[in-house]
DNA sequence: GTATTCTGG
DNA sequence: TTCTACCAGAATACG
């Protein structure tokens, strides 16, 4: 931050001037923490951003954006380590202020990285990618991430106190099974022994050549016929996951200014082009179990009379698939609004949609995720518990269904074989380097990447564009509702109960439109007391 | 610091 | 012969 006198004009109030000043452009590295700072100091940050940081994860997502590392390598001038968090290198366009002289180097090279990294941009055509979706971002996040979320601990305290007792139950059972009061029921390399030794509950495994025994719960639950310890294992992990990750560090995050939780969303850091979410991860608060559910239940509006809010893409991947292959049968599919994986299993089972059993369903689902992601007919063998044959016919079998499938993955990987890169639909790149390796597990690798990075990205850029034109809409109508936080594929609001109907019309309108695809865009919108009644 | 495990999309 | 589905973050054990 600026020190009080401010670094650039000499009188702070002048410095305000220029930093709210909309014609000013500023060039910073890292642009959203220092605007969060301007703003808890009343200041409001305006103009172009040119946030080299940011530009330099679109040229080249999963390299290192480090300061120093840019102006070596595009400047080739050496900068000292630790950078310091001066908002002098905030203005891009002049020489600074009247009789100011001292330019800190780091400034310099941040005024000459903006030029350079902003002519990469465009040499690389994504210059619009920059100015119309990550750049506006900024701001966006910057406003979530300083409202922040309200967290209710106090109605998480009766709960925690139960899963500690549920807890402790079970690592005295475990104790007690394994006859050793000094076991450390956490570990698992010592669980691994009492399993696999002591109690000898899979005879057939072989102890691994290095390493520890494996103890996750896919292997665990093979296991939970043979002896009661390992259910009992396998629910302790589950309380101690919730409580230790979900529970005990939430007061910790808990600000003294408003009594909210703030997150992190890192704009510059994903493969892909997704956010990630950390100190506290809440991309990541659990929902699959009954007790984890229980956690969103502590997720709640910060004012009386007001509600959560959320709206989520439906299959938002899935369509993204279908639309850049143009796959006609499932394209159709979801026009009609049909149940997209029971019409994959009709078709690659070749039977009518009324006819498909929930097993089937299950299969199909698995191999229209298993497509996205690169497979491999021994992982979906591995995935559906069948043999690796029955998996192999599979896969033929869904390829021969939705031949343009098979085009567009043979498509993407032919042209990341020319390029070293593919693209989103917005031009997003992602670099794979290690397409034509000669180790064919490398190039495996960079062929399931290649094929997944154009689908979750482009699903990335829909939900950002998406977030933009939902800011806008709640600034421009004047409404008071605002997005707390973005998992992926869903947005979630808090809102006053008397915005409710216009902020759900408001949020499936820019979401379902944020463009046109050959498929529609569904969202589905709830809201209520909890982040859990909202989903 | 790395490995393991588990949470989400 | 080996490995095996994509993208993340956090807590914990252990060397």
């Amino acid at each position: 931050m600026a020190d009080e006198n401010g670094t650039r004009s000499g009188k702070p109030e002048e410095f305000r001037k220029e930093l709210e000043d909309a014609a000013k452009s500023k060039a910073a590295f890292g642009v959203k923490a220092q605007m969060n700072e301007l703003a808890k100091r009343g200041i409001s940050l305006k103009g172009r951003l040119l946030d080299i940081e940011l530009m330099h994860y679109l040229l080249n997502p999963e390299s290192d954006h480090r300061l120093t590392s840019l102006a070596q390598t595009y400047l080739g001038i050496s900068l000292d380590e630790a950078p310091s968090s001066d908002l002098g290198s905030l203005f891009a366009d002049d020489g600074g202020a009247p009789g100011e002289a001292d330019h800190t180097k780091e400034a310099e090279a941040i005024r000459s990285l903006s030029g350079v990294l902003q002519a990469e941009l465009a040499a690389a055509g994504m210059q619009k990618l920059y100015d119309e979706i990550e750049e506006p971002l900024i701001s966006v996040l910057s406003q979530m991430e300083l409202t922040g979320v309200k967290i209710d601990l106090s109605s998480l305290k009766d709960f925690a106190e139960s899963l500690r007792t549920q807890m402790n139950a079970r690592e005295a059972e475990i104790r007690g099974y394994a006859e050793n009061q000094a076991l450390n029921v956490s570990s698992p390399k010592q669980m691994g022994e009492v399993i696999f030794e002591q109690l000898k509950l899979d005879p057939k495994a072989k102890k691994p050549a290095k390493g520890n025994w494996p103890t996750d719960e896919e292997t665990l639950s093979e296991l939970s016929d043979r002896h009661p310890i390992i259910d009992a294992l396998l629910d302790y992990r589950g309380l101690r996951k919730l409580l230790s990750t979900y529970i005990e560090p939430f007061p910790q995050y808990i600000s003294e200014k408003d009594g909210r939780v703030h997150t992190t969303f890192n704009q510059a850091l994903t493969s892909t082009g997704r956010l990630s979410s950390s100190n506290p991860n809440l991309q990541n608060i659990p929902i699959r179990t009954e007790q984890g559910r229980e956690i969103r239940k502590a997720f709640v509006p910060g004012e009386s009379g007001w509600v959560m809010m959320s709206a989520d893409y439906s299959q938002i991947e899935l369509r993204v698939m279908a639309h850049l292959c143009g796959d006609e049968h499932m394209r159709q599919a979801f026009r009609e609004g049909q149940d997209v994986h029971a019409a994959t299993a009709a078709k690659i089972f070749r039977k009518p949609v009324a006819d498909v059993t929930a097993d089937d369903r299950r299969m199909a689902k698995t191999a229209n995720f298993g497509i996205m992601y690169g497979i491999s007919s021994f992982g979906l063998a591995q995935r559906l518990k069948c043999p690796r044959a029955v998996a192999k016919k599979l896969i033929d079998d869904y390829f021969e269904s939705f031949p343009s499938i098979r085009s567009f993955i043979d498509g993407t990987l032919a042209k990341a074989r020319e390029t070293l890169y593919t693209e989103t639909m917005f031009g997003r790149r992602r670099y794979i380097p290690d397409i034509n390796s000669h180790n064919a597990n490398i190039r495996a690798i960079a062929e399931r990447n290649a094929v997944n990075a154009p689908i979750q990205g482009t699903a990335a850029d829909i939900i950002k564009l998406a977030m933009i034109r939902v800011s806008d809409r709640l600034q421009k109508e004047g409404l008071k509702a605002r997005m707390v936080l973005q998992i992926h594929d869903e947005l979630l609001l808090e809102v006053p109960e008397n915005e409710i109907d216009a902020v759900k019309a408001l949020l499936v309108e820019e979401m379902q439109g944020v463009m046109e695809l050959s498929v529609p865009l569904t969202v589905e919108c709830n809201y209520g007391k909890t982040w859990l009644e909202a989903h």
